[in-house]
DNA sequence: AACCAGGACGTGA
DNA sequence: TCACGTCATGGT
């Protein structure tokens, strides 16, 4: 029964593929990729390389971003992230040493600035205390303001784990390819995935990049999907 | 002028 | 478990 599934997903992944090109997240400010092929935002992707993040602070950068983007628009996440570069607070020490009232000044383009000022701190005084290969999931999850999906990003872009990350575009694309129903959960969606694609954490981090994209082209006004070619060449796949 | 953005938490059924 | 209110800025 899985079967078909496991085929749909399989090829969704490279009709994406085909369609979009690698998208190279997750996006870090002092990164210099570029691809001319990427139909969305290029700035700080870097399509195609896989070697990042290749310091301490670009592995924060992701953790706070991922806290960040929290149900906000990236938009709004860089220009908090320039605020922070620009203060010298993109490392783990120094957003340690930073009073939450500045945190919560530097990250206010952000939204809910005043949970996600507390949020942060919880997560730094958490990497500060754990090794990177002391970071299980469970363990994330235990910290306040780590949900699910802020957890897989984490592990998927930061720790270069395989660990599938379902968002709200994802489940919308998912629903419209029949794929998943309306009350499916987190954690079901997900194991659905890991399931039908064996782990691998580039497949995992374009596959999650490519429903991204392709949610902002088809997914991203009522009614969802509208336009989407995807849904009959899927509907037509046995 | 609504509506949505790469959610998570606290609460009460 | 789960549905609902709350948190907040910024673009369309």
């Amino acid at each position: 029964m899985g079967n078909r599934q496991q085929r749909v997903l399989a090829f969704v992944y490279r009709w994406l593929m085909d369609r979009y090109g690698p998208q190279g997240w997750w996006p870090l400010v002092a990164c210099d990729g570029v691809n001319p092929t990427k139909t969305g935002a290029t700035k700080g992707y870097h399509p195609g390389d896989y070697t990042y993040p290749r310091t301490d602070d670009q592995r924060v950068e992701i953790c706070v971003g991922a806290i960040l983007t929290q149900n906000t628009a990236w938009t709004n996440v860089e220009k908090a992230l320039g605020n922070l570069q620009r203060a010298g607070r993109l490392s783990l020490s120094a957003l340690a040493a930073t009073p939450v009232e500045e945190l919560r000044e530097l990250i206010r383009p952000a939204g809910y600035y005043n949970q996600k000022a507390a949020y942060l701190q919880n997560l730094v005084a958490f990497l500060m205390a754990h090794e990177p290969g002391d970071i299980t999931r469970e363990a994330l999850l235990t910290c306040k303001g780590v949900g699910n999906e802020t957890a897989d990003s984490i592990l998927l872009y930061a720790f270069s784990r395989p660990e599938f990350v379902i968002d709200a575009y994802t489940k919308r694309i998912f629903l419209a390819l029949g794929l998943c129903d309306e009350r499916s959960s987190y954690m079901s969606m997900k194991q659905q995935v890991e399931s039908a694609i064996s782990p691998d954490v580039v497949v995992y981090q374009e596959y999650h990049a490519l429903l991204v994209e392709h949610a902002k082209q088809h997914y991203n006004k009522k009614p969802f999907g509208i336009g989407d070619p995807l849904i009959n060449i899927v509907k037509a796949l046995k």
